[in-house]
DNA sequence: GTCTATACTGTGATAGAC
DNA sequence: GTCTATCACAGTATAGAC
């Protein structure tokens, strides 16, 4: 990078200060008319343009919903690495802290969870680019798993994420913006983890064979 | 009713006729077009008519949404009916049977699902008479929890919709039409089945006092 | 009563003037 | 880089032919 005539750089960084201000246009407009009722007619008014100039920055509304799903990725990115450094090292006590990372991030922005978790908007598949974001994403939750020694297995990750997608989704669709649910995370939380370690003992004794005090 | 000329009651059938074949078709461009994707013009085309046509039996797009909408509960109430009276009567085998009933039929037509249980087409609200077969399919479900013994705890019934809804919205969102989720629902229903039952003993010792035996 | 023809509005998108 | 003009197509609405 850095090619050519410093005034260059600034018309760059000029460029994409306002690529954001139109990002952050579409998500006013969307959390007002809907994730789908975004429309760039509101977009441009919110922010001083006609319609077409928005198009000197995004080729489509898609690539503005692709902007958006990848800034919500990056947030979620940000808010993860930022409460998982204050969690407490107990695997269960940590599980707890987990489940309510993601449930906390999903009901502050019901709109946001929509766009990253909710396939609705028809047509709208994020780019690579955008998509590795959400790689990273798991990635992050994982190696945490991996720390309470959560790891390796598929289907107890599914049903980490069913469980903790569930509180979330009931959330939103039933009581957006309440709190009817959140008082059941750490519950939900500690079912998953017993259900978890649980299956790890039987394995660890089945390794072992069959010894004294195994089950009936 | 039953006003007039037996002819009228010859067209009012025909008018009714027309009408379920405008909601089918309606079903069928939005499983392939996206459920926020159907649009007016490839429903007349599908039923060989003119959009403007349309009009003459749904005063609006919304109304097709709020008949599909009525349908889809219809077919659960069906669904539920003829699933419960084959499910057993013991209340952990029976809570399971209810989980797979709700997973089975939400991942048989995502597109029924999105509609019947996530908020996303922007200004779709369904009508009073609709929403009232919503609250039948709640009545169902509450009724034989009641039949297991778990009735009357908001909690509860909020955990098991939370539990119940997770599995189905994992597996629709990130393998529609597969069965990556389906294995885990019997797991799930157990551990909803084990955590409510546990409170359930825990609510009863309480009004009976601290006794021998209890928690340590 | 049912459908067609026509028209109005709004939206995503493109071309070309400045 | 931003605008005007324009297009194609959507949902909506109504008048009138049959």
């Amino acid at each position: 990078m850095a090619i050519g005539k410093p005034s260059q750089d600034r018309r760059a960084r000029r460029h994409e200060a306002t690529k954001a201000e139109i990002v952050d246009a579409a998500w006013k407009v969307a959390r007002e008319k809907g994730l789908a009722g975004l429309s760039l007619s509101d977009v441009a008014a919110q922010v001083g343009m006609r319609v077409p100039s928005l198009y000197s920055y995004f080729a489509s509304k898609n690539e503005i919903y692709d902007a958006m799903f990848a800034q919500g990725n990056d947030e979620l990115i940000e808010f993860i690495k930022d409460r998982q450094a204050n969690l407490p090292n107990k695997p269960r006590e940590r599980l707890r802290g987990g489940f309510r990372i993601y449930f906390d991030f999903c009901t502050q922005d019901p709109v946001r969870y929509q766009l990253l978790f909710q396939r609705t908007i028809p047509g709208f598949e994020p780019s690579e680019a955008s998509y590795a974001k959400a790689i990273e994403v798991l990635r992050l939750f994982r190696d945490d798993l991996a720390s309470i020694g959560l790891a390796g297995d598929q289907q107890d990750e599914d049903l980490l994420t069913a469980l903790s997608s569930g509180l979330v989704d009931q959330q939103v669709a039933n009581d957006p913006g309440g709190d009817r649910w959140a008082g059941l995370v750490d519950a939900v939380a500690d079912m998953a983890y017993d259900h978890v370690t649980k299956k790890q003992r039987r394995r660890h004794q089945a390794t072992l064979g069959p010894q004294k005090g195994g089950q009936a």
